[in-house]
DNA sequence: TGGGCTTCCGGAAGCGTTCCCGGACCCCGC
DNA sequence: GCGGGGTCCGGGAACGCTTCCGGAAGCCCA
């Protein structure tokens, strides 16, 4: 494997000057210029990493740590990330936390070593010691894709979770249910809560705040099947449901038809992040819709903002969602049972 | 951010004794040991990562590239590496190459500067000449997933895909299908061939080789759902249709339910590599699965056995695949139009 | 012709590690 | 008491690059 110094020495010029052909090219003459180039080329040359992260102290690397890969919700923002990174020369890392403290600590680490430049994360859940020892001074080089919790510190991306929560409530009660099934997420997360807060303040608007019953789910095909079990069993079983994810959704449909109960209508379900299965679901799944691939270049947009200085407190962006009204919400079976 | 140097002062000891307490702890005294520890403690000392990987020339990470990091086919496959990867203490870096060449060269580089010690690439294409500069003398630290083709030289981990796409077919001959429609992925792919292979045998020994029809995908939804449309178009249009992954698959099944005709009953479809959502279609899809996880798994081992110079030859693991039969196949409409 | 400015290039330090080599010290048995 | 062996530790070179600094050369204009 060449180095530096044998593109010099073939090409019969210092090692400082090779350097600069290869990254500030403007400041060397043409004819010294195309003489290293040949070398490097006829070397197959091409500059090790390591040494010139220890010099720069800079990798250009960006790491990505998310809760599960194998969802699809995470997966897309993954690549709205990959692109915008790739597009200013950065390439990310990716690491599955599995909401494991302990995998998060040692993905943290990295930054501290110095392996990565910048951290995003998405979901809720970032090693505690790693942004401590970070942010000493200033804003660390970490943002949060997907939710918005002030109180961590970092800059993050992020639909407004609770007008989105409202906005499908509404729905449900504008189709005439009353008794509403909200499968949510793990609760130690803000994105829930703030969910949770939208589903409750419409259901008050609506009158209605004592007949929703709220399940918890982990965001799992399997918990919204577990869910749904655990709503229909209810002395007064829903007409509708809200599930803070798809899959858990795609659980509930799975149930219902399992118990036979035909969707939309003797049951409504309603998702949330339109995954792209969720059209294609049978019924097609009515969802709010978040724009993924936005989430992850904004995040790479503020990652790199703080990286060069331009962003410099914890900004939030909030991106739009939207409503996707599709075949798995109809009016319910017949007048709601109460008032 | 403190150094090596650091943690040698306030221990008093050299820098030498540092490095050894944090890598070869038995070749220090039990006291030194216990103040360099405590220094770095004190401290919050890590390691700088170029530095070392400097010193050392090896990253312990490896580059896993992909034709679409969206698809749950291929997010499984990496939950496996990641998982793997991180079990022997590597940490994984990844790019999506959309199958644009400019992608994976831009990747393949990365091996070349040793910014990873190592490369997964899933899908059937690699940066050319990344691999023709690396495997000068030995095997180059590059393995597959997925697929089989014994002339790129280089190890890999995949299902019999020409066995696999046989025992599909099968089971439409067997279920009394005789005009099947195909709906292959890029024939760029030795995978889309050797399936290819696989459903022709299966045809002939049904005597039906004529009336199977070939659609060329690129295993997207879309395109499922295009192909789909010019099956249909046919004179003869297939009474089932075999799918080379379950996203082209779904597609099929929204185009049937869209013109009208109910699967099972009007028409079969199957489809390959049992995604999660496949079994909660509607009907459920009938596949063939694949060990998403296992192929991650077996990819990194073998590329861990490069590094390490215990595999040295392009060995190819076989993994088993299993025809898992749901409710998206039975048997055709009626007896079959032609012999 | 000569002085100052610009352009282009080379020398060399330094980034933070690892690890080879050799020195200091101790212990033990003769 | 002394040599041999073992255990621990420190000095310092090396990994491959970037960049500061200064020198050489060329140019222009007075």
């Amino acid at each position: 494997m060449p180095t530096i110094h044998d593109v010099a020495a073939r090409a019969e010029v210092s090692t400082a000057t090779v350097s600069r052909v290869l990254s500030n090219p403007e400041k060397v003459s043409e004819a010294t210029r195309r003489r290293v180039l040949k070398a490097v080329d006829q070397l197959g040359y091409s500059p090790n990493a390591a040494a010139k992260s220890l010099r720069t102290l800079t990798t250009r690397k960006l790491l990505v740590t998310v809760p599960d890969i194998a969802n699809p919700f995470f997966s897309l923002i993954i690549q709205g990330i990959e692109e915008a990174a790739l597009r200013e020369g950065y390439s990310v890392m990716l690491g599955d936390t599995h909401h494991d403290a302990q995998r998060e600590e040692r993905y943290g680490e990295m930054l501290l070593r110095r392996e990565v430049d910048g951290l995003i994360f998405l979901g809720h859940s970032m090693s505690k010691s790693v942004s401590a020892t970070m942010k000493k001074n200033q804003l660390a080089p970490i943002v949060n894709g997907c939710e918005y919790s002030p109180n961590l510190g970092v800059p993050s991306a992020h639909v407004d979770n609770e007008a989105a929560a409202h906005e499908a409530m509404s729905h449900l009660y504008g189709l005439g249910h009353r008794n509403i099934g909200v499968l949510t997420g793990p609760l130690a997360s803000p994105l829930s809560r703030d969910r949770l807060r939208g589903v409750q303040s419409c259901a008050r608007e609506n009158g209605a705040a004592k007949q929703v019953m709220v399940v918890n789910g982990d965001f799992s095909i399997e918990s919204g099947i577990a869910g749904a079990a655990r709503l229909f069993a209810q002395q007064v079983p829903p007409t509708a449901v809200f599930c803070f994810n798809d899959e858990m959704a795609i659980g509930v449909l799975d149930y219902a038809s399992r118990v036979g109960r035909s969707v939309p209508e003797s049951l409504s379900v309603i998702g949330f992040d339109d995954i792209r299965f969720a059209r294609y679901m049978r019924p097609a799944l009515t969802t709010i819709s978040q724009p993924m691939l936005d989430i992850g270049r904004e995040t790479v947009r503020l990652l790199l903002g703080v990286l060069q200085g331009t962003v410099t407190t914890a900004v939030s962006i909030t991106l739009p969602h939207k409503l996707e009204i599709r075949s798995s919400t109809g009016a319910p079976p017949r007048p709601a049972a109460k008032t």
